[in-house]
DNA sequence: TTCTGGCACTCACCACCGCTGAGTGCCAGC
DNA sequence: GCTGGCACTCAGCGGTGGTGAGTGCCAGAA
């Protein structure tokens, strides 16, 4: 087991390297923390943590860097999450409370992330699968054709063409759309299959064909749906990411296009607490060196989608995770109001 | 006047540059290109293109690059468009026609365009001013809350929220539903507002006050959503846009979040025809070593939206209009069909 | 007039060299 | 178990010289 100060040293060398982006050398620790030892016992400690793995030298002679197994400990034991200011508070408040609409929502959310951590933020948009039906809507486009508008309780709106095998009359539209809407209104899309499977059976057997068009499509919709779309903003960040450009930063900008990649990212996370994902523990290895900080948030108790960042492993944890933390309870209290 | 000759070695340099990326000189292109004369001509050539603008040298004793000004002869004067071959073709046509939704098209033509220039690819979503109605449809939500959902014949569709000043009976509802797409569908954006100003007076004095906030709420999205939205892919490829990366990358990747640069960037197309702005040609000063192709591209015979792509100034121009226009074509043939 | 071969010149790039200094590991002594 | 001292390592930096691609210019040929 690590003595308490040789934890210390620990926790010193993630801030300092963060700081300055530079390998941490004895000297420095000493003089810029008063550790109350000297050099040579921290070069001592400096030797047991890389021992253990925790840091590690880029080359002789160059001071230490911290290494996802140090990083993982630091955020595991080592920092706390700092909470942000009273003033970014009302800020992120203010700026969220201006959305209109949900894309707004999600697209504000995006760049008040980036911008406030100054990393790639991802946002993922309010998942249907926990979402209820608000509202179906059914309209005659042509006489064996509709079109299928799903309203959702996160205000998302999707919708579908529908062709019929056959015209369907006026009157059966509206009879369906009445019938459709008194039983899936405020139920949770989990629930629907079973709730409309024996519509077709209500309708006379002209109809009926179209009717199950319409519920296939509907269905076809709610499962769909349920892959996510995602927002991603601050890429430009990337640029702050190291010296070593172009292969740094390529394999994440592929990684970040990638929509199925970016949502197991977020899905990884945990509905209650906050993930950290430092490096190597990204199973895509387009992100080996970058570390992504993610957390649910949602509209009543429960998680109706994730958001995060990504970041160099070399992130300010504790701000980044403050900042992440905060903006997801905000977007979560603004889905709630609307 | 430029002779025939000297436009020649304009072409020439162009073509090596953006094959090789390094200044060309003047024995490399008498051997590539069998110009038949002596390096010493072209020399003389070079000289004189570099008098009036064309090309330039990094440095004394290096080869010659395209300027802006040079690319600009090129792209008017000295290349053609290269069309796809047929194979590149049915890709497109296979990869398009596979799409769901409109979502699904502009996802698709993005990543399309992307792969197939190799550069960064911006889509517009069909814009709304020069759509027509398809249908609108109300819901009430609460007794003094209504959604307005808008549907456009380009497969779009926006909802709002309306909070009225008073309840409204669900009769009256029904009543304004008729009336409103009895009215608008099938008319163009612009043409609502007079279609229905004197909406409210058919109605008891009960209702008006609903009505008005309905029709309100009903300009402002139309008016609100010729503010387009834009979806944009492809950008790892910046890292293939130079050596001498953070300086070049930054700024364009900067200018791509900026949704209102975008669309400038875009405006300026005009609809008939393809637009190259090369180099500092675009406003935008991050953008001053890009250049950006794009054209406008429709369902009808008229384009409802543009794309384009963002790349070095050093690019393929041939190939990057060919499939820009290629791509262009096949995505108004898909909405039409839609 | 226009093209060509020849020639001197320029200068980015690269490899090599030695210096400097931050940082290390180890050890003997407190 | 901590400290000061000491020898060692090595990335980074600046200077140096050679190489070669490329140039401009000029005198002579077509």
């Amino acid at each position: 087991m690590l003595s308490e100060r040789r934890l210390e040293v620990l926790r010193a060398i993630v801030q300092d390297y963060v700081g300055t982006e530079e390998p941490v050398g004895s000297k420095a620790l000493t003089e810029r923390h008063n550790l109350q030892v000297s050099p040579a016992t921290v070069r001592n400690d400096m030797a047991a943590l890389e021992e253990e793995g925790y840091i590690a030298q880029p080359h002789t002679s160059a001071g230490r860097v911290p290494t996802d197994k140090g990083y993982r400990l630091f955020v595991d034991k080592l920092a706390g999450v700092k909470p942000l200011s009273a003033a970014e508070r009302r800020a992120i408040q203010n700026f969220l409370d201006a959305s209109v609409d949900l894309d707004d929502v999600v697209g504000r959310t995006v760049r008040l992330l980036a911008q406030l951590t100054r990393q790639v933020a991802v946002v993922q948009y309010p998942s249907l699968t926990r979402s209820t039906v608000r509202h179906v809507e059914l309209l005659s486009l042509a006489p064996a054709r509709l079109m299928l508008v799903l309203i959702t309780d996160t205000g998302r709106v999707e919708q579908r063409m529908v062709d019929c095998p056959g015209p369907i009359g006026e009157t059966s539209v509206a009879d369906l759309r009445a019938r459709l809407n008194s039983r899936v209104v405020g139920q949770r899309f989990t629930e629907v299959p079973q709730l409309v499977q024996d519509l077709p059976e209500a309708f006379d057997l002209d109809d009926r064909g179209a009717v199950s068009a319409v519920l296939a499509t509907l269905l076809e919709t709610l499962v769909e749906d349920t892959e996510e779309r995602l927002m991603i903003g601050g890429t430009a960040n990337l640029t702050r990411f190291g010296h070593d450009f172009p292969l740094t930063i390529r394999p994440v900008l592929e990684a970040l296009e990638e929509q199925v990649v970016l949502l197991k990212l977020l899905g990884e996370a945990t509905d209650s607490g906050m993930t950290v994902r430092i490096g190597h523990e990204n199973a895509h290895e387009g992100l080996n060196s970058t570390s992504v900080v993610s957390v649910g948030y949602g509209s009543g108790g429960e998680a109706v989608a994730k958001l995060g960042v990504v970041g160099p492993t070399r992130m300010d944890y504790p701000g980044t995770m403050g900042a992440v933390r905060a903006v997801a309870r905000y977007v979560g209290q603004i889905l709630a109001e609307s």
